[in-house]
DNA sequence: GTACAAGTTAAAGTCAACTTCAGGTCAAGA
DNA sequence: TCTTGACCTGAAGTTGACTTTAACTTGTAC
């Protein structure tokens, strides 16, 4: 029982597929060290760091963004749990305003749908400050696509 | 005061860019004539055709989906009011569930930052199911990234 | 010691929804 | 008539987040 992980051993503990985990690296968003033959080998902290950029992607948040927040841990020792909780705080007033949005979409759209205009401005709804409310450039997944193992 | 519109007018009027609304057409969502030199005309009714093609990508659906729906206008009359009410009244649920989708996920960030978790399956927050309750496929748009006439 | 699963890389491909480009043609006002 | 802006087409490019492929190397179980 070894102390380290292999790049298999990660995505079959997180789900994630082993190319998106090199690809995370290569991103600058995880790290490894390697074995003599160059293999990765990671530390058990990866698993939680995997496990933050998941969440971190059902927020809302590009990997770019991920990238800072990651980059806002502490770098000199191991972050806590105390240091995860802080990072992600930030993301519940994210997560109010999305459904705030959503919320005045559907609200202007039950008036909408009652007049069946849809007539391009004269209709609340067609009204650029809303576009975007539901969708942001992201992950690709949808429901029910995500890493193969938890499908 | 000519009854038909040629392209640059619909793309004043829509706020879309005409090489969109000739992307729309390539992908069957518009139509058009010609005139004899073959640029396109465009009858008014377009106008609300692509008003329904924005508010619908608003509200979260994909250019197949869309395609679809329009699909199920009638075919033979142009449609009405109550035509485009009756297709549009499917979207109601559909923001619902968006947004039930991220009240789940904001309530198990409470919980979870509260604990400062985020590990992994043990964790309710990572979860397959809750993947992409914010996002999905679709217009590149951001917020303030609209079509020019509208920015 | 050997087979074979698991790992390595760089580069190219995928998807959706468009935009941009190159190289022309059309149409409307002076 | 001429000029110039608007329009045409097909093909290639863009973005983000990956996946796939090809060609090769490592590591481990028997």
């Amino acid at each position: 029982m070894d102390a380290w992980l292999s790049i298999g051993d990660v995505a079959r503990r997180t789900g994630m597929a082993t190319s998106a985990l090199r690809f995370y690296e290569r991103e600058g968003l995880l790290d490894s060290s390697r074995s003599e033959g160059g293999q990765r080998r990671y530390h058990r902290e990866i698993l939680r760091r995997v496990a933050f950029v998941r969440v971190a992607q059902t927020v809302g948040l590009s990997l770019d963004e991920i990238r800072d927040a990651l980059a806002s841990l502490p770098q000199s020792r191991t972050p806590t749990k105390t240091d995860w909780a802080h990072v992600s705080r930030a993301w519940r007033p994210r997560l109010d305003e999305q459904i705030a949005n959503l919320e005045r979409l559907r609200d202007k759209l039950s008036d909408c749908i009652g007049c069946g205009c849809l007539s391009l401005r004269a209709c609340a709804l067609y009204n650029p400050e809303d576009r975007a409310a539901v969708l942001g450039t992201g992950p690709r997944y949808l429901l029910g696509d995500g890493p193969s193992e938890l499908r």
